[in-house]
This record gives structure tokens, sequence and C-alpha cells, in this order.
DNA sequence: ATTTTTCATGAAAGCGTTTTCGATACTTGC
DNA sequence: GCAAGTATCGAAAACGCTTTCATGAAAAAT
């Protein structure tokens, strides 16, 4: 017996009402006798109707879903985003389709397309670099964006993140103030305007205020893992680095416990702070010292604009940016 | 100028062809002749003609949509399965609804229902137990579900994870083995059957082998939580226990930390082996010994079973069960 | 040359809702 | 008691696509 589902006419016919009263009731719209309303959720019980949201999408224009492109689930610093989205969106009432773009350009132009296919109601993309190609998507459809945890270098799209480049003269300074006159700058990619731009821009200022040159030697780009981490480690051990600044939290696990596992002492002999306050951050003995985030707000306050957007509300100042610290663990002096 | 969607209409009108027409080039049916799929393609790319997945859903019944239900994306070892799960799913051209439930059964219930709504054409359940209420649900409903690195203890559902037996009884014969005489267990809720059921099992399993008594007072019953192995190390310090197998990685990071920071050495007066072989395992130091699961695989392995269960085709073994591994690194003697 | 098959296409009926617009039935005010 | 307003409801037209069925044309078989 293959269940035929129940639909609205169903239940238009067997309380005796048209389908357009069934879908008032159903939609909590107040033109309704409360007696018929009564008298159709009986029904509505009884026959176990569950209205058909495809066919609610393609009458109303709205799924009530929304797209989420993260670079990948499995990296804590972005899950941590994405948990506060998911929690304000479905405190509205929406769900979330969630696409693995890999920052690669061509699958986030793939998913972005797929995501506007299923007409999704806005969008919220994490990563670190926008193609003009993505962009000049974006600003063709009518779907509302928001970056999270990311700004677009052109502040062209919504987003919400924190002061990169004051977070980064703050810990740069204070790894200066504790004594490093030779302070690396480790982080992913410099193309990416989080670290070309602003990250190292704070690193610069950081400098210049405490009166040091700037060395392009003490910048390291190499990708965000564990394992880059650890080979870095090798490369610095021996040299006249003493302390380093790093852009990612499994990067910088990698570079402690590689200078551990050689024998390094951190932080006497290395101090190392760290920037995504991630739970790594925390696990690894010596605690790293970390700038730290509001993950899960930074999700959480993106979706929440994103409704807005959705909303066609006004919007005060579409660029969000939430405040940060600076947590001293056991990588630096205290 | 409100951007006016371009509909399958107005390529056919374009085109000088019928909606059905377009409908099979855009499908890539292959009773088309060439020349007018050629047509039809050229008016596509001109009018920047997308199809609308909501209307394509409604008229064919499949959302190409499935729908996941995870406990916390944050929690490394779901993130795993879910990557894995993501990764199959676009292969196969499906996106994903990511719920998380927080493993509340009343949330589960909810988002299990707005699944159903939204018309989702199967759904992987990541948790680590069913209530009834959900179990009826699934059973209700025509659509297929694979439970992901969890059994259904009714085994009435089509799952993929490893044998929690097995890897259990191996991996406390082996602390055994290696001198200790008290080795706790510690897990989550027993009520949960993958403990209470399973690794329970395993563990009074490889007691008796080694011909020891089984000790209520060894059983340590928790929440997976950092914050909690912290608390349990100082249970622990100063009893006779010198060993202990933990189900799960961030609560067995919190056991070794709590244990090392009183001073306790590890591997040399306490042992320890953990089960989830998350990235977490090998970020502390010393590393956390671990049973090691496929866990990206298991998600790729549900995700593909899934496939096979929506496309009614036949399925020899709807319980899959994965192969396991042990890695020995520094909290056992090696 | 005629009959069959096969191919390519179009007309139109859904799919299950929402929503507009108008109609009817009640109230209310006077 | 009657006009005017208001609350309640229904008919039916979308929404944008897939899919069945019929049809005519072209190809193959006789």
């Amino acid at each position: 017996m293959e269940k035929q589902t129940v639909t609205i006419y169903d239940v238009a016919r067997e309380a005796g009402v048209s389908m357009a009263t069934v879908s008032r009731v159903v939609n909590g719209n107040q033109n309704v006798k409360p007696a018929t309303r009564q008298r159709v959720n009986d029904v509505i019980n009884k026959l176990d109707y569950r209205p058909n949201a495809v066919a609610r999408g393609l009458a109303s224009k709205k799924s009530t879903t929304i797209g989420v492109i993260i670079p990948d689930v499995t990296n804590a610093y972005f899950a941590s985003l994405a948990r506060g989205i998911d929690d304000v969106a479905s405190m509205y009432k929406y769900n979330i389709i969630m696409e693995n773009s890999d920052e690669n350009d061509q699958k986030e132009m793939l998913v972005l397309n797929t995501l506007l296919a299923k007409q999704v109601d806005g969008i919220i993309f994490m990563g670190n670099r926008v193609t003009d190609k993505l962009r000049e998507e974006f600003s063709h459809s009518r779907t509302p964006i928001v970056f999270a945890g990311s700004v677009d270098d052109q502040q062209s799209v919504p987003s919400v993140s924190i002061d990169y480049v004051k977070s980064t003269v703050e810990a740069v300074g204070k790894l200066i103030k504790e004594g490093s006159k030779k302070v690396a700058f480790i982080s992913g990619s410099l193309s990416e305007p989080i670290n070309g731009k602003y990250r190292l821009a704070g690193y610069k200022q950081a400098l210049q205020q405490a009166g040091l040159k700037f060395d392009e030697k003490l910048i390291f780009e190499t990708d965000y893992s564990y394992e880059a981490g650890i080979k870095l480690a090798s490369q610095l051990k021996g040299t006249e680095i003493s302390a380093a600044f790093v852009g990612d939290d499994r990067l910088a696990a990698g570079v402690l416990n590689g200078l551990t596992d050689q024998g390094v002492k951190v932080p006497e002999d290395f101090a190392l702070i760290t920037s995504n306050d991630t739970q790594v951050a925390q696990l690894v003995r010596p605690q790293l010292t970390s700038i730290t985030q509001p993950l899960y707000d930074i999700g959480a306050v993106s979706m929440r604009l994103l409704t807005k957007l959705m909303n066609k509300e006004e919007i005060e100042e579409p660029i969000i940016t939430l405040p940060y610290g600076l947590d001293s663990r056991e990588t630096t002096q205290k």
C-alpha cells in the first residue's frame, strides 16, 4: 500500500471548505472564522496532512532555504561559523543547503549556480578570496548575500568579521614587546586579502611602531595545514627568529609541535600567537596564545544580517566588525 | 530594472519550439534532432536561462536534495562524516540540507519533519540513539534513510559503521596485555546503544578473555566534552586505575591533559586509548593511541548506499561494517 | 509503391501550493 | 429597516517545469 500523499485538496474536500481556506489556516491567516479553523485543523490532524514545501516554494516564490558556501566543514574555524549560521537560520525558520567549495574557483561557481537554481532566498559565503567572476555572478543575481568571516576587499558586499589589521597589530606588538626582534609572519596564501592585505599590513604597522625594519625573509607563505606547520618548524629552528604570528590554528599547532619535538622550548626560546581561537589552540600543550574571535557570533550575526537583507529592511551598516580579543596562554611570556 | 526571470517558455518561443523540446535538451534526452538541440542551446545561452529547480522538483517529484541530520557540525567526528557524505552527494548531483540536532529528541523530530516537508529524496541520520517516536516516523515515510556512524540497535535501518564490539575488545585487550589490571571504561551516556550495548560488551569480553573480573566502579559515564575529561582526570588520579578506554577523542584529550597537568606520566603511569581517530588525537602530546575509523568513508559509503536506496536498486547488505584499525601512538606502551 | 517502424516534436495535463478578486453573509450605525 | 462596512470564504489563475500521448514526418522493410 503505497502511501498516497494527502494534499491540500484532500483536506479541503474533507473539511467542506476551499483550498484557499485551508491554505489560510495553515499559514495562520486571521481571516478565518474560529469554528472553521477548528474544523480544518481537525481534518489536518486526522489526515496527517503536511504541506509540500516545494509546491509552496513555487507558488510563493520563497524557498525558506538559504545557501551556505563553506570551504570545508572539517575545518573547525568554518564549522564554528556554520553552527552560528544554522542556529539563527532555524530561529527564523530557514533551512540550510551547505556546499563545500574547497576554495576552488570552479567549484565555487558551480555551487553558486546550483544554489541559485534551487531558488535559495539568500546566500552566506565563507572563503578567503573572491574571484571577479564570482563577484560578477553575485551582483547579477537578485539574491542577497553576505560574507562571513571575511571581507570583500572592495567592500561592496555585506560582511561580518573582526578587524584583521588591528588584531594583528596587537598580536605582533605583544610579541615584540616581550622581547622578540625577529618576528615571523606565517600565513596562507598572500594572494588572499585577509593575509596579503590586512594581516600583513597589521604586521608591518606593528613593526613600524616598534621601530623595527621589515624583512622579507620573515614572511612565510604556506598552506593551512598541520603538516605545513611541522615542516615549517624545521626551517625555523636555528634561525634568529624567536617568535611568530600565525594566521591559522592548525598551522600554528604544527609549528608548535614541530618546534617542541625538536627540543625548542616554547615560549622560552620561541613565542607563538595564533589567530582563530579554535579549540585546537587550547588542546595543544603548551596552549596557544591566540587572538580570540567570536566565531559563533560571526556566523550568527551574518545570518541575522541576511534575514534583514531578505526582508528588504533598511540596513544601517552592511560591513559589520565584531570585537576580538587576545588571550595570553602558554606560548607567550604572559 | 528588476531582472525578469527567464522561463522555459521564453526559451521555447525564442527558439521556435515547444516547452517539451526545451525540457528535453535541458535534461539531455536523446530524442532531439541535433540541429534543434543546437538552436535551443544557443537560445539558452543567449538568454542565460537557468532551470528553476523548485518547479522541476514539483513536476518531477524529485528534489535532488537529501537531508542530513547531524548532532553538531562543530564536532570533528561528525564533520568528517559529513564531508564524505557531501562529496559523494555532489558526485551524484544531490544537494544537502544540513540540520543540527544536538541529539535533542524534540529537535530531531522537528528537523525530520521539515526535511520531509521539503521533499528530500533521502535522509542520512547521524546520532547515537534513536527514540521510538523517531523510528516510527522513519518507517511511516517512504523516504529512504541510512544511519551513518551508528547502528540502529534493532538493525532495522540501513547503516554503515565499524564493529564497535570487536574494536573495543581489541583496544581494551591491548591495555590489559600491556600490564593494566584495572582498566577504566569511559564513555558518554550508557543509554546510547553504542556505549551501553556495544562498547561495554566489548569491554566485558576483553576482561573475560584476560580472566579479569568486571568491576562496576571502573565504569565512568559522562558527557562528550573536553571539560568532562579534565574533571574526570582528577577522579582518576590516586586510584589503582592505570589505564582507560575512552569513547570520544575530545573527552580523551581532556583526560590526558588533565592527567598530565597533575603530573601523572602518560603512558608510564597511565595508558589511554581513544576511539574516533579524529585529528585531535594527533594534536595532543603525547599523541593518543586510537582505534582508527575510516571517518570520511563511513560518510561516503552511507551516501552511496542512500543513492542505491533512492534508485530502488537491489541492496545486498543494508548493514555495512567498515574495517577499523588500532594505531599505537604515544599513550600506550607501543 | 506501400506498409511499418522509428524519430522528432507539440499540446496539454498535471505537480500542490499561494494569492487575487469577487461574492456572500453578517454587523453596525443611523 | 436600510445602506454601508466588514468578516469570511471560494473560484480560478498563476508558479515553471516534466511527462504522457498523439501526430506527422522520415526511414526502413516489404
